[in-house]
DNA sequence: TTTTATAATTTTGTATACTATTTTATAACA
DNA sequence: TGTTATAAAATAGTATACAAAATTATAAAA
Protein backbone atom coordinates (compact mmCIF):
# COMPACT_ATOMS: atom_id res chain seq x y z
CA UNK A 1 0.00 0.00 0.00
CA UNK A 2 1.83 2.86 -1.17
CA UNK A 3 0.63 6.61 -0.54
CA UNK A 4 2.34 8.16 -3.18
CA UNK A 5 2.63 11.98 -1.79
CA UNK A 6 3.38 13.79 -4.56
CA UNK A 7 6.64 16.28 -3.90
CA UNK A 8 6.85 19.74 -4.01
CA UNK A 9 9.43 20.37 -6.81
CA UNK A 10 6.79 18.01 -8.98
CA UNK A 11 4.19 20.47 -8.09
CA UNK A 12 7.21 23.31 -8.72
CA UNK A 13 7.78 21.69 -12.24
CA UNK A 14 3.82 21.01 -13.20
CA UNK A 15 3.01 24.73 -11.87
CA UNK A 16 6.06 26.86 -13.80
CA UNK A 17 5.32 24.57 -16.96
CA UNK A 18 2.10 25.10 -17.32
CA UNK A 19 2.46 28.79 -16.44
CA UNK A 20 4.55 29.31 -18.88
CA UNK A 21 2.94 27.31 -21.79
CA UNK A 22 -0.70 28.73 -21.35
CA UNK A 23 0.78 31.88 -21.41
CA UNK A 24 0.37 33.28 -17.75
CA UNK A 25 3.84 34.62 -16.95
CA UNK A 26 4.53 37.27 -19.21
CA UNK A 27 7.77 36.34 -21.39
CA UNK A 28 9.96 39.46 -20.54
CA UNK A 29 9.58 38.86 -16.36
CA UNK A 30 12.88 37.31 -15.23
CA UNK A 31 11.86 33.98 -13.53
CA UNK A 32 13.61 34.39 -9.88
CA UNK A 33 13.59 31.32 -7.36
CA UNK A 34 12.35 33.35 -4.59
CA UNK A 35 9.84 35.30 -6.33
CA UNK A 36 8.43 31.34 -7.82
CA UNK A 37 8.65 29.74 -4.56
CA UNK A 38 6.91 32.41 -2.47
CA UNK A 39 4.32 32.45 -4.99
CA UNK A 40 4.02 28.55 -5.02
CA UNK A 41 4.03 28.85 -0.99
CA UNK A 42 7.22 26.46 -1.02
CA UNK A 43 10.89 26.92 -0.42
CA UNK A 44 13.96 27.94 -2.69
CA UNK A 45 14.86 23.93 -3.09
CA UNK A 46 12.12 22.36 -4.74
CA UNK A 47 11.90 25.19 -7.07
CA UNK A 48 15.57 25.32 -8.26
CA UNK A 49 15.45 21.52 -9.30
CA UNK A 50 12.30 22.53 -11.47
CA UNK A 51 13.64 25.55 -13.09
CA UNK A 52 16.54 23.19 -13.53
CA UNK A 53 14.62 20.58 -15.71
CA UNK A 54 13.12 23.24 -17.78
CA UNK A 55 16.05 24.48 -18.51
CA UNK A 56 16.78 21.54 -19.81
CA UNK A 57 14.40 20.64 -21.92
CA UNK A 58 14.80 24.16 -23.18
CA UNK A 59 11.36 25.69 -22.00
CA UNK A 60 13.70 28.70 -19.72
CA UNK A 61 16.77 29.76 -20.54
CA UNK A 62 19.05 32.23 -18.54
CA UNK A 63 16.41 32.17 -16.06
CA UNK A 64 13.62 33.77 -18.60
CA UNK A 65 11.37 31.98 -21.39
CA UNK A 66 13.04 30.97 -24.26
CA UNK A 67 11.69 32.64 -27.40
CA UNK A 68 13.26 30.33 -30.20
CA UNK A 69 14.04 32.03 -33.42
CA UNK A 70 13.44 31.04 -36.96
CA UNK A 71 16.15 29.27 -37.10
CA UNK A 72 15.44 26.99 -33.91
CA UNK A 73 12.16 26.31 -35.03
CA UNK A 74 12.99 25.10 -38.42
CA UNK A 75 15.44 22.84 -37.00
CA UNK A 76 13.04 21.11 -33.87
CA UNK A 77 10.35 20.69 -37.12
CA UNK A 78 13.45 18.99 -38.77
CA UNK A 79 13.48 16.64 -35.71
CA UNK A 80 10.01 16.00 -35.88
CA UNK A 81 9.49 15.37 -39.72
CA UNK A 82 11.93 12.43 -39.43
CA UNK A 83 10.28 11.52 -36.17
CA UNK A 84 6.76 11.69 -37.01
CA UNK A 85 7.41 10.71 -41.10
CA UNK A 86 8.78 7.57 -39.55
CA UNK A 87 5.80 6.98 -36.88
CA UNK A 88 3.15 7.46 -39.49
CA UNK A 89 4.78 4.83 -41.54
CA UNK A 90 5.08 2.65 -39.18
CA UNK A 91 1.44 3.37 -38.06
CA UNK A 92 0.23 1.88 -41.37
CA UNK A 93 1.58 -1.59 -40.97
CA UNK A 94 1.04 -1.73 -37.12
CA UNK A 95 -1.64 0.59 -35.99
CA UNK A 96 -3.75 -0.57 -33.26
CA UNK A 97 -7.46 -0.69 -34.29
CA UNK A 98 -7.97 1.43 -30.66
CA UNK A 99 -5.43 4.00 -32.47
CA UNK A 100 -7.77 4.36 -35.63
CA UNK A 101 -10.97 4.98 -33.66
CA UNK A 102 -9.20 7.26 -31.90
CA UNK A 103 -7.57 9.06 -34.85
CA UNK A 104 -10.67 9.70 -36.65
CA UNK A 105 -12.03 10.84 -33.41
CA UNK A 106 -9.57 13.46 -33.56
CA UNK A 107 -10.23 14.27 -37.42
CA UNK A 108 -13.69 14.75 -36.45
CA UNK A 109 -13.50 17.19 -33.31
CA UNK A 110 -11.03 18.85 -36.11
CA UNK A 111 -14.37 19.79 -38.50
CA UNK A 112 -16.88 20.53 -35.76
CA UNK A 113 -15.14 21.63 -32.48
CA UNK A 114 -14.42 24.68 -30.35
CA UNK A 115 -11.19 25.89 -30.94
CA UNK A 116 -9.66 25.06 -27.20
CA UNK A 117 -11.05 21.35 -28.78
CA UNK A 118 -9.34 21.98 -31.86
CA UNK A 119 -6.06 22.55 -29.85
CA UNK A 120 -6.09 19.45 -28.25
CA UNK A 121 -7.42 17.05 -31.10
CA UNK A 122 -4.46 18.56 -33.10
CA UNK A 123 -1.82 17.53 -30.35
CA UNK A 124 -3.99 14.17 -29.68
CA UNK A 125 -3.01 13.51 -33.80
CA UNK A 126 -0.11 13.74 -33.94
CA UNK A 127 0.71 12.33 -29.90
CA UNK A 128 -1.26 9.02 -30.77
CA UNK A 129 0.90 8.46 -34.35
CA UNK A 130 3.89 8.93 -32.16
CA UNK A 131 3.07 6.97 -29.58
CA UNK A 132 1.71 3.52 -31.58
CA UNK A 133 5.45 3.50 -32.50
CA UNK A 134 6.14 2.20 -28.48
CA UNK A 135 8.90 3.64 -28.84
CA UNK A 136 9.52 5.88 -25.64
CA UNK A 137 12.96 7.66 -26.69
CA UNK A 138 10.86 9.29 -29.63
CA UNK A 139 7.98 9.87 -27.25
CA UNK A 140 10.50 11.33 -24.67
CA UNK A 141 12.23 13.31 -27.82
CA UNK A 142 8.89 14.66 -28.80
CA UNK A 143 7.76 15.46 -25.41
CA UNK A 144 10.88 17.75 -24.65
CA UNK A 145 9.75 19.87 -28.04
CA UNK A 146 6.27 20.08 -26.71
CA UNK A 147 6.55 23.66 -25.98
CA UNK A 148 8.04 25.42 -29.15
CA UNK A 149 5.68 22.64 -30.65
CA UNK A 150 2.64 24.39 -28.48
CA UNK A 151 3.55 27.61 -29.95
CA UNK A 152 3.09 27.11 -33.36
CA UNK A 153 -0.07 24.98 -32.87
CA UNK A 154 -1.35 28.09 -31.30
CA UNK A 155 -0.78 30.15 -34.45
CA UNK A 156 -1.93 27.68 -37.15
CA UNK A 157 -4.99 27.32 -34.72
CA UNK A 158 -6.16 30.24 -33.88
CA UNK A 159 -5.12 31.55 -37.41
CA UNK A 160 -7.21 29.26 -38.60
CA UNK A 161 -4.45 27.76 -41.67
CA UNK A 162 -5.87 26.47 -44.45
CA UNK A 163 -6.34 22.23 -45.10
CA UNK A 164 -5.03 21.72 -41.60
CA UNK A 165 -7.84 19.18 -41.16
CA UNK A 166 -7.76 17.94 -44.17
CA UNK A 167 -4.22 17.03 -43.89
CA UNK A 168 -5.04 15.15 -40.90
CA UNK A 169 -7.53 13.28 -42.81
CA UNK A 170 -5.37 12.56 -45.99
CA UNK A 171 -2.76 11.07 -43.39
CA UNK A 172 -4.94 9.03 -41.96
CA UNK A 173 -6.74 7.70 -44.60
CA UNK A 174 -2.69 6.35 -46.27
CA UNK A 175 -2.29 4.81 -42.13
CA UNK A 176 -5.94 3.27 -42.89
CA UNK A 177 -5.12 1.87 -46.68
CA UNK A 178 -1.70 0.74 -45.06
CA UNK A 179 0.35 3.16 -47.46
CA UNK A 180 2.99 3.69 -45.74
CA UNK A 181 5.34 5.55 -48.41
CA UNK A 182 2.81 8.12 -48.93
CA UNK A 183 1.77 8.61 -44.90
CA UNK A 184 5.48 9.37 -44.30
CA UNK A 185 4.93 12.00 -47.12
CA UNK A 186 2.02 13.72 -46.14
CA UNK A 187 3.21 13.70 -42.88
CA UNK A 188 6.57 15.50 -43.31
CA UNK A 189 4.99 17.91 -45.96
CA UNK A 190 2.10 18.91 -43.09
CA UNK A 191 4.44 19.66 -41.13
CA UNK A 192 6.40 21.44 -43.58
CA UNK A 193 3.46 23.80 -43.98
CA UNK A 194 3.16 24.39 -40.59
CA UNK A 195 6.67 25.31 -39.90
CA UNK A 196 6.21 28.30 -43.52
CA UNK A 197 2.85 29.66 -41.83
CA UNK A 198 3.54 30.20 -38.98
CA UNK A 199 6.94 31.30 -39.35
CA UNK A 200 5.66 34.17 -41.81
CA UNK A 201 2.42 35.04 -39.51
CA UNK A 202 5.04 35.45 -36.63
CA UNK A 203 6.87 37.57 -38.62
CA UNK A 204 10.13 36.04 -37.88
CA UNK B 1 36.94 40.54 -18.17
CA UNK B 2 34.85 37.37 -16.95
CA UNK B 3 36.38 35.14 -14.49
CA UNK B 4 34.22 32.02 -15.11
CA UNK B 5 34.92 29.91 -12.00
CA UNK B 6 33.52 26.42 -12.89
CA UNK B 7 30.49 25.88 -10.27
CA UNK B 8 30.39 22.74 -8.13
CA UNK B 9 27.37 21.28 -9.60
CA UNK B 10 29.33 21.60 -13.12
CA UNK B 11 32.53 19.90 -11.52
CA UNK B 12 30.14 17.45 -9.80
CA UNK B 13 28.23 16.36 -13.40
CA UNK B 14 31.21 15.70 -14.84
CA UNK B 15 33.16 13.98 -12.37
CA UNK B 16 30.19 11.39 -12.18
CA UNK B 17 29.20 11.44 -15.51
CA UNK B 18 33.15 10.47 -16.19
CA UNK B 19 33.27 8.14 -13.43
CA UNK B 20 30.52 6.31 -14.82
CA UNK B 21 31.16 6.29 -18.42
CA UNK B 22 34.71 4.74 -17.48
CA UNK B 23 33.78 2.17 -16.06
CA UNK B 24 35.06 3.19 -12.62
CA UNK B 25 31.62 3.49 -10.80
CA UNK B 26 30.07 -0.70 -10.23
CA UNK B 27 26.90 -0.73 -11.97
CA UNK B 28 25.35 -2.15 -9.27
CA UNK B 29 26.05 0.34 -6.81
CA UNK B 30 23.34 2.77 -4.63
CA UNK B 31 24.33 6.23 -5.98
CA UNK B 32 23.93 7.93 -2.69
CA UNK B 33 24.03 11.50 -2.53
CA UNK B 34 26.10 11.88 0.62
CA UNK B 35 28.67 9.36 -0.50
CA UNK B 36 29.13 11.25 -4.00
CA UNK B 37 29.25 14.38 -1.61
CA UNK B 38 32.24 13.47 0.34
CA UNK B 39 33.76 11.59 -2.13
CA UNK B 40 33.99 14.83 -4.28
CA UNK B 41 34.89 16.96 -1.19
CA UNK B 42 31.11 19.10 -1.74
CA UNK B 43 28.42 19.31 -0.02
CA UNK B 44 24.89 17.78 -1.44
CA UNK B 45 23.12 20.15 -3.12
CA UNK B 46 25.38 20.49 -6.04
CA UNK B 47 25.70 16.97 -6.24
CA UNK B 48 21.61 16.84 -6.21
CA UNK B 49 21.97 19.42 -9.48
CA UNK B 50 24.14 16.83 -11.09
CA UNK B 51 22.20 13.43 -10.54
CA UNK B 52 19.24 15.59 -11.29
CA UNK B 53 20.61 16.09 -14.75
CA UNK B 54 22.20 12.58 -15.22
CA UNK B 55 19.09 11.17 -14.75
CA UNK B 56 17.23 13.14 -16.94
CA UNK B 57 19.85 12.33 -19.70
CA UNK B 58 19.01 8.53 -18.75
CA UNK B 59 22.38 7.57 -17.37
CA UNK B 60 21.15 7.29 -13.95
CA UNK B 61 17.76 5.68 -13.13
CA UNK B 62 16.23 5.30 -9.85
CA UNK B 63 19.67 6.53 -7.93
CA UNK B 64 21.36 3.71 -9.94
CA UNK B 65 23.52 3.37 -13.33
CA UNK B 66 20.93 2.61 -15.45
CA UNK B 67 21.71 -0.94 -18.02
CA UNK B 68 19.09 -0.80 -20.87
CA UNK B 69 17.14 -3.62 -22.28
CA UNK B 70 17.76 -5.03 -25.55
CA UNK B 71 14.32 -3.00 -26.25
CA UNK B 72 15.67 0.37 -25.07
CA UNK B 73 19.16 -0.25 -27.18
CA UNK B 74 16.84 -1.02 -30.47
CA UNK B 75 14.65 1.88 -29.75
CA UNK B 76 17.74 4.57 -29.12
CA UNK B 77 19.31 2.77 -32.24
CA UNK B 78 16.09 3.80 -34.18
CA UNK B 79 15.83 7.04 -33.52
CA UNK B 80 19.99 7.73 -34.36
CA UNK B 81 19.07 5.74 -37.95
CA UNK B 82 16.71 8.55 -38.47
CA UNK B 83 18.96 10.98 -37.51
CA UNK B 84 22.45 10.19 -38.94
CA UNK B 85 20.46 8.77 -41.61
CA UNK B 86 19.42 12.44 -42.41
CA UNK B 87 22.68 13.70 -41.42
CA UNK B 88 24.73 11.84 -43.88
CA UNK B 89 22.28 12.55 -46.48
CA UNK B 90 22.50 15.85 -45.69
CA UNK B 91 26.49 15.96 -45.94
CA UNK B 92 26.61 14.45 -49.55
CA UNK B 93 25.27 17.74 -50.07
CA UNK B 94 26.16 20.32 -47.83
CA UNK B 95 29.97 18.87 -46.05
CA UNK B 96 33.14 21.35 -45.48
CA UNK B 97 36.07 20.78 -46.63
CA UNK B 98 37.63 20.67 -43.23
CA UNK B 99 34.63 17.86 -42.15
CA UNK B 100 35.65 16.07 -45.19
CA UNK B 101 39.42 15.89 -44.18
CA UNK B 102 38.21 14.98 -40.43
CA UNK B 103 36.59 12.06 -41.46
CA UNK B 104 39.41 10.84 -43.48
CA UNK B 105 41.84 11.07 -40.66
CA UNK B 106 39.03 8.93 -38.36
CA UNK B 107 39.10 6.47 -40.90
CA UNK B 108 42.93 6.12 -41.33
CA UNK B 109 42.95 6.06 -37.07
CA UNK B 110 40.25 3.22 -37.73
CA UNK B 111 43.19 1.35 -39.56
CA UNK B 112 46.11 2.15 -37.96
CA UNK B 113 45.37 2.97 -34.09
CA UNK B 114 45.39 1.72 -31.42
CA UNK B 115 42.09 0.39 -29.47
CA UNK B 116 42.01 3.63 -27.63
CA UNK B 117 42.46 5.94 -30.45
CA UNK B 118 40.09 3.74 -32.59
CA UNK B 119 36.70 4.48 -30.41
CA UNK B 120 37.55 8.19 -30.14
CA UNK B 121 38.14 8.17 -33.98
CA UNK B 122 34.61 6.03 -33.94
CA UNK B 123 32.98 8.54 -31.60
CA UNK B 124 34.32 11.18 -34.26
CA UNK B 125 33.09 10.01 -37.24
CA UNK B 126 29.55 10.18 -36.47
CA UNK B 127 30.28 13.43 -34.07
CA UNK B 128 31.33 15.26 -37.39
CA UNK B 129 28.65 13.66 -39.54
CA UNK B 130 25.92 15.28 -37.13
CA UNK B 131 27.74 18.45 -36.34
CA UNK B 132 27.70 18.96 -40.42
CA UNK B 133 23.97 19.22 -40.28
CA UNK B 134 24.53 22.30 -38.12
CA UNK B 135 21.01 21.79 -36.63
CA UNK B 136 21.92 22.25 -32.71
CA UNK B 137 18.84 20.03 -32.15
CA UNK B 138 19.80 16.84 -33.53
CA UNK B 139 23.54 17.28 -32.04
CA UNK B 140 21.81 17.78 -28.63
CA UNK B 141 19.61 14.54 -28.98
CA UNK B 142 22.71 12.68 -30.27
CA UNK B 143 24.31 13.90 -27.06
CA UNK B 144 21.71 12.94 -24.85
CA UNK B 145 22.32 9.10 -26.23
CA UNK B 146 25.95 9.18 -25.10
CA UNK B 147 25.82 6.92 -22.53
CA UNK B 148 23.82 4.41 -24.09
CA UNK B 149 25.70 4.61 -27.56
CA UNK B 150 29.13 4.46 -25.13
CA UNK B 151 28.72 0.82 -24.28
CA UNK B 152 27.99 -0.17 -27.39
CA UNK B 153 31.07 1.62 -28.86
CA UNK B 154 32.82 -0.32 -26.35
CA UNK B 155 31.70 -3.78 -27.09
CA UNK B 156 31.91 -3.08 -31.48
CA UNK B 157 35.85 -1.79 -31.07
CA UNK B 158 36.55 -4.34 -27.93
CA UNK B 159 35.39 -7.11 -30.02
CA UNK B 160 36.82 -6.36 -33.06
CA UNK B 161 33.34 -6.27 -35.22
CA UNK B 162 33.92 -6.89 -38.51
CA UNK B 163 33.74 -4.51 -41.90
CA UNK B 164 33.63 -1.47 -38.96
CA UNK B 165 36.03 0.50 -40.70
CA UNK B 166 35.17 -0.42 -43.82
CA UNK B 167 31.59 0.67 -43.71
CA UNK B 168 32.96 4.09 -42.27
CA UNK B 169 35.44 4.43 -45.54
CA UNK B 170 32.08 3.49 -47.37
CA UNK B 171 30.51 6.45 -46.01
CA UNK B 172 32.89 8.81 -46.58
CA UNK B 173 32.79 7.72 -49.91
CA UNK B 174 29.24 8.32 -50.77
CA UNK B 175 29.20 11.85 -49.18
CA UNK B 176 32.49 12.61 -51.25
CA UNK B 177 30.80 11.54 -53.80
CA UNK B 178 27.73 13.51 -53.33
CA UNK B 179 25.71 10.07 -53.82
CA UNK B 180 23.13 11.18 -50.45
CA UNK B 181 20.97 8.37 -51.30
CA UNK B 182 23.40 5.97 -50.86
CA UNK B 183 25.32 7.99 -47.80
CA UNK B 184 21.80 7.48 -45.65
CA UNK B 185 21.39 3.85 -46.84
CA UNK B 186 24.76 3.03 -45.58
CA UNK B 187 24.74 4.83 -42.65
CA UNK B 188 21.20 2.86 -41.49
CA UNK B 189 22.94 -0.03 -42.59
CA UNK B 190 26.14 0.40 -40.08
CA UNK B 191 24.48 1.68 -37.30
CA UNK B 192 21.80 -2.01 -37.70
CA UNK B 193 24.66 -4.03 -37.79
CA UNK B 194 26.37 -2.09 -34.82
CA UNK B 195 23.05 -3.33 -32.80
CA UNK B 196 22.73 -6.98 -33.81
CA UNK B 197 26.75 -7.66 -33.01
CA UNK B 198 26.15 -5.87 -29.46
CA UNK B 199 22.60 -7.44 -28.57
CA UNK B 200 24.33 -10.72 -29.85
CA UNK B 201 27.71 -10.30 -28.00
CA UNK B 202 26.07 -8.59 -24.15
CA UNK B 203 23.57 -11.86 -24.43
CA UNK B 204 20.64 -9.40 -23.54
C1' DT C 1 24.30 64.78 -20.79
C1' DT C 2 26.94 60.71 -21.11
C1' DT C 3 30.26 57.70 -19.22
C1' DT C 4 32.57 55.36 -15.75
C1' DA C 5 33.37 53.90 -11.05
C1' DT C 6 31.60 52.55 -6.76
C1' DA C 7 28.10 51.20 -3.55
C1' DA C 8 23.73 48.95 -2.64
C1' DT C 9 20.69 45.46 -3.76
C1' DT C 10 19.21 41.37 -5.60
C1' DT C 11 19.78 36.81 -6.83
C1' DT C 12 22.13 32.60 -7.15
C1' DG C 13 25.16 28.85 -5.28
C1' DT C 14 26.33 26.19 -1.32
C1' DA C 15 26.30 24.22 3.25
C1' DT C 16 23.80 22.53 6.85
C1' DA C 17 20.09 21.17 9.82
C1' DC C 18 15.83 19.16 10.13
C1' DT C 19 11.89 16.22 8.53
C1' DA C 20 9.72 12.67 5.74
C1' DT C 21 10.35 8.66 3.43
C1' DT C 22 12.42 4.51 2.15
C1' DT C 23 15.25 0.74 3.07
C1' DT C 24 17.25 -2.58 5.94
C1' DA C 25 17.66 -5.18 10.07
C1' DT C 26 15.49 -7.50 13.88
C1' DA C 27 12.17 -9.98 16.17
C1' DA C 28 7.76 -12.25 16.64
C1' DC C 29 4.81 -15.51 14.76
C1' DA C 30 2.99 -19.26 11.85
C1' DT D 1 12.30 -22.36 7.94
C1' DG D 2 9.79 -18.85 6.00
C1' DT D 3 6.65 -14.83 6.54
C1' DT D 4 5.06 -10.82 8.46
C1' DA D 5 5.33 -6.92 11.70
C1' DT D 6 8.00 -3.63 13.96
C1' DA D 7 12.08 -0.94 15.03
C1' DA D 8 16.39 1.10 13.39
C1' DA D 9 19.15 3.08 10.20
C1' DA D 10 19.98 5.19 5.95
C1' DT D 11 18.69 8.30 2.53
C1' DA D 12 16.09 11.72 0.11
C1' DG D 13 13.30 16.04 0.30
C1' DT D 14 12.89 20.55 2.18
C1' DA D 15 13.81 24.85 4.61
C1' DT D 16 16.92 28.13 5.87
C1' DA D 17 21.15 30.78 6.56
C1' DC D 18 24.95 32.63 4.63
C1' DA D 19 28.49 33.54 1.02
C1' DA D 20 29.56 34.56 -3.78
C1' DA D 21 28.21 36.51 -7.85
C1' DA D 22 25.48 39.26 -10.74
C1' DT D 23 22.63 43.09 -11.28
C1' DT D 24 21.02 47.56 -10.46
C1' DA D 25 21.22 52.10 -8.50
C1' DT D 26 23.89 56.07 -7.29
C1' DA D 27 27.34 59.34 -7.58
C1' DA D 28 31.46 61.34 -9.56
C1' DA D 29 33.95 62.70 -13.56
C1' DA D 30 34.46 63.86 -18.44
Amino acid sequence: MKKKEVHNYTYAYEQIRDQILSGKIDPNTKLTEEKLAEHLGISRTPVRSAIAKLEQEGLIKNKRIFIPTQTDIRHIFQVRMLLEGFAARYCADYISEDGIARLKECVKIGHTGTTEDIMEANFLFHQIIVEETKNLEIVHIIDRMQSIIYLLRKTVVLQKRPHLIEEHAAILEAIVSHDGNLAEKLMIEHLQKDVEFSIHRLRM
